[in-house]
DNA sequence: CAGTGAGCGAGCTTCCGCTTGACTT
């Protein structure tokens, strides 16, 4: 019989209590918040004073029903959740729904799961800060009050189920506003010369830059072929010492960069991945906004470093976080046991285990020390000056272990080591080249790279980011994609033995892979809550309601005043849009076709982006429809590019009777015959050009492979087939599939069985079938 | 789950932040 109750957050975390804390206490999870706002009428009574109405989530009602058992049998209980606004708010729940009474209750709390720190908590406990809960309630009722008015507005004026936002809108905003600035940008082209001198030999060979970039192929020959004419003089050597930083340890959004950067992984992979990692009590939380370290997570990264690299190495190091609302209720990410430089698991586990063990060692280390060589050279017959990167690594330290990456795309400085030279010396060249560069667009976002600007804005926190990628992507405002990069060509000068000689070279550009690239719906609803609701979805907004939310947790105003300053003006905006706004549906009329004269317009229909020949009204005639093709946006679509689609779908002629058409579906380009369809082969076949005698090829071949597909069926009952699948063989029976043992031969499977493995198998399919029942109510 | 795109109207969708499972043909 336990005397003591300690309620945490996690059941990790629970698990690890306990055993600092001995047999005397219980220690249990709340598995996060376990009441919400109910969902009917906002679950917010606003005439009365914002009075919102909780209760225990269905997925919350088990725990909730075993904590009140526990705490029937406790003489004490602690509440233990994280020390910041939610986790004080999850505490007050706690109290409220468990009926907890003062006088037996006690709210304690650490930032770190040591021994020590949890000792040191339980001998502080403290009361519930109600200052801190009533900010959280702002939070809460604000975020529905956005979320729950602004998502009907959606719903009636551009489409249903769409959402909107106070974390998402602005996330959308971000992407959109970005794509445009990339469909304005206009590539220009510059210039940039190298030399490649000699040193003291013909063999120590360095390169160095025109201190000017010049503005066209004009300047460039210009300036090769006074060259021809120069003296090249060594003007003066400098040798400047640097030092280089680590990286402070990671928090999730730096992780979820770096390991997108470093290993390709998606911000939700990284995170089952680290989550994985937390449950086998390999790292420390990995949802945190805190780059600190605990005492001894420092200390025992020194000993590591001093045994594993020497004393010089170690340089123990507290960080600050840079962060806007930055709450640092837990540690930096770190490995529980820094001594375990390799882990056991998947590869992606061992991988992002030695990243974080990487980092976090990194961030313990000894500044880099660098000296930087910079050579000024003169050229006799010109202003300009041709100057010489070096950098040399005087002393490693930290980047022994890890070299943070970064984002930029940028030409690759030219750096290395500079041989030994004297001022004044008259320097030789090898050659001097001129090359046509251009200026970079704006880059794209990826997930990594949003959730970083999100963090600056101080917008979202660390368990939302995941979350909120996933959303405006299941919304269908932005898409995840990959896209073939455009060749262009360039031109490349050099002067080599007196002779200036010009090449026109080509390259892929603008390749993108795994960017996020909003969609039509993305940018008609960013317009229009841009337009109606500017307060919104301004990138300052969080950071201003934040100001009053720390202005309640510091008791300084009431958070109903708060919220009915924010609501009374946004309500009445709500409704005179709702009034006044009209349907929108990014129409955008493009011209005429040449041919019928008729109108060509695109919008957003009910199955999405498409474009329309012919006018709505014509009572002589129906417009024609064509869905938008991948990667085509009504905001950038021509008329010709239009026109295109409307030579689909074609009719190809007749084959054993019936018509063979071709056109572009939801898969792709496909023939379709007798009500079947046949995919043409990617790569190789043209939905414009493909002619009748390679559809009939195609048609064949799907025959082929279908007749493949089949295995047995039996005379007991033919419904039941027996078929060839992509995972191997299966049961297909009343359009349902069933998997077939692996120990089992599916040729020679018998009837008994099949039914057998048919019934099992309902268990699975009513379970589902209850969940999607339980979801509709 | 592949060609659609009018409209009737009931009933539904939706927020952010804290947690982990149950799913995968």
């Amino acid at each position: 019989m336990s005397g003591n109750l300690v309620i945490v957050e996690s059941p990790a975390k629970a698990k690890t209590i306990e055993k600092f804390l001995g047999k005397d206490f219980t220690v249990m999870s709340s598995f996060g918040h376990i009441r919400d706002l109910a969902k009917k009428n906002f679950g917010i009574d606003i005439e009365n004073n914002y009075t919102p109405e909780y209760i225990v989530s269905d997925d919350k009602k088990k725990v909730v029903a075993e904590l009140k058992k526990k705490v029937k049998e406790a003489d004490v209980v602690w509440l233990a959740s994280d020390e910041d606004r939610e986790g004080e708010a999850i505490a007050w729940h706690l109290y409220d729904e468990l009926k907890l009474k003062p006088e037996n209750t006690k709210r304690i709390v650490f930032h770190e799961i040591t021994k020590s720190a949890i000792l040191h908590a339980i001998e502080n406990p403290r009361d519930i800060d109600y200052n801190l809960v009533n900010a959280q309630q702002a939070r809460r009722v604000l975020d529905r009050l956005v979320g729950f008015e602004l998502s009907p507005v959606l719903w009636k004026k551009i489409k249903p189920s769409l959402s909107a936002g106070r974390v998402q809108s602005v996330s959308v905003r971000i992407l959109v506003e970005r794509e445009r600035e990339i469909m304005k940008f206009q590539a220009t082209p510059y210039y940039k010369v190298f030399g490649h001198f000699f040193g003291e030999s013909k063999d120590s060979l360095f390169k160095a830059e025109l201190n000017s970039r010049l503005g066209s192929k004009k300047e460039v020959e210009d300036f090769l072929e006074n060259c021809k004419k120069s003296e090249f003089v060594v003007e003066s050597t400098t040798r400047k010492p640097s030092k280089k930083k680590p990286a402070a340890p990671f928090t999730t959004s730096t992780l979820q960069q770096e390991a997108s950067r470093k290993m390709g992984f998606s911000v939700s992979q990284t995170m089952s991945v680290a989550q994985k990692l937390y449950e086998a009590g390999k790292i420390t939380y990995m949802r945190t906004d805190s780059v600190n370290l605990s005492e001894t997570a420092v200390e025992s990264a020194k000993s590591v470093i001093e045994e594993n690299f020497g004393k010089k190495y170690s340089s123990p190091r507290k960080f600050q976080t840079k962060s806007k609302g930055a709450q640092e209720a837990h540690e930096a990410i770190r490995p529980t046991y820094l001594e375990k430089d390799t882990v056991s698991g998947s590869a992606a586990e061992k991988k992002l285990y030695d990243l974080i063990w990487k980092r976090t060692i990194a961030s313990q280390m000894s500044d880099a020390e660098l000296e930087k060589t910079t050579i000024d050279i003169s050229i006799s017959n010109s202003k300009y000056r041709f100057a010489g990167h070096g950098e040399v690594i005087v002393f490693d330290g930290f980047l022994k272990v890890y070299m943070e990456s970064t984002d930029d795309e940028t030409d690759e400085a030219v750096k290395g080591l500079l041989p030994k030279i004297n001022d004044g010396q008259v320097l030789q060249y090898n050659s001097i080249n001129g090359l046509e560069r251009f200026t970079n667009k704006p880059a794209r976002y990826s997930e990594a790279s949003l959730v970083k600007k999100l963090e600056e804005l101080g917008i979202g926190r660390p368990s939302t980011y995941a979350p909120t990628i996933s959303t405006i992507q299941n919304r269908g405002y932005v898409e995840k994609e990959d896209r073939e990069g455009v060749e262009r060509s360039y031109d490349s000068w050099v002067l080599e033995n007196n002779e200036v000689k010009k090449t026109v070279c080509t390259e892929i550009t603008g390749a993108e892979k795994g960017k996020l690239f909003p969609n039509d719906i993305g940018m008609v609803v960013n317009d229009f809550l841009v337009k109606y609701f500017q307060e919104v979805v301004d990138y300052n907004f969080t950071a201003k309601v934040e100001e009053k939310f720390d202005e309640i947790a510091f008791g300084n105003i009431e958070w109903p005043k708060m919220i009915d300053a924010f609501y009374k003006p946004f309500h009445i905006n709500v409704e005179q849009t709702l009034e006044n706004s009209e349907r929108d549906s990014g129409e955008r009329i493009l011209g005429n076709d040449p041919k019928t004269g008729k109108q060509v317009s695109v919008r957003i229909g009910r199955f999405g982006p498409m474009a329309q020949l012919g006018l709505s009204d014509d009572e002589n005639k129906k417009p024609e429809y064509s869905a938008l093709q991948k990667g085509q946006l009504l905001e950038t679509i021509t008329l010709e590019e239009a026109l295109v689609l409307f030579q689909l779908p074609r009719q190809l002629g007749e084959y054993e009777g019936k018509v063979v058409t071709v056109a572009i579906g939801r898969f792709g380009p496909y023939v379709r015959h007798d009500g079947k369809f046949v995919s043409l082969k990617k790569g190789i076949d043209d939905p414009y050009t493909v002619e009748f005698d390679r559809a009939v090829e195609l048609i064949e071949e799907k025959r082929e492979a279908d007749r493949n597909k089949f295995i047995k069926t039996f005379s007991e009952d033919e419904n039941i087939q027996i078929l060839n699948g992509r995972y191997g063989p299966y049961i297909s029976f009343e359009k349902n599939n069933y998997k077939i043992p692996k120990d089992i031969d599916a040729a020679s499977l018998d009837y008994e069985t099949a039914v057998k493995l048919i019934k099992e198998a309902p268990a699975k399919k009513k379970a589902v079938k209850k969940k999607s029942v339980k979801k509709k109510k």
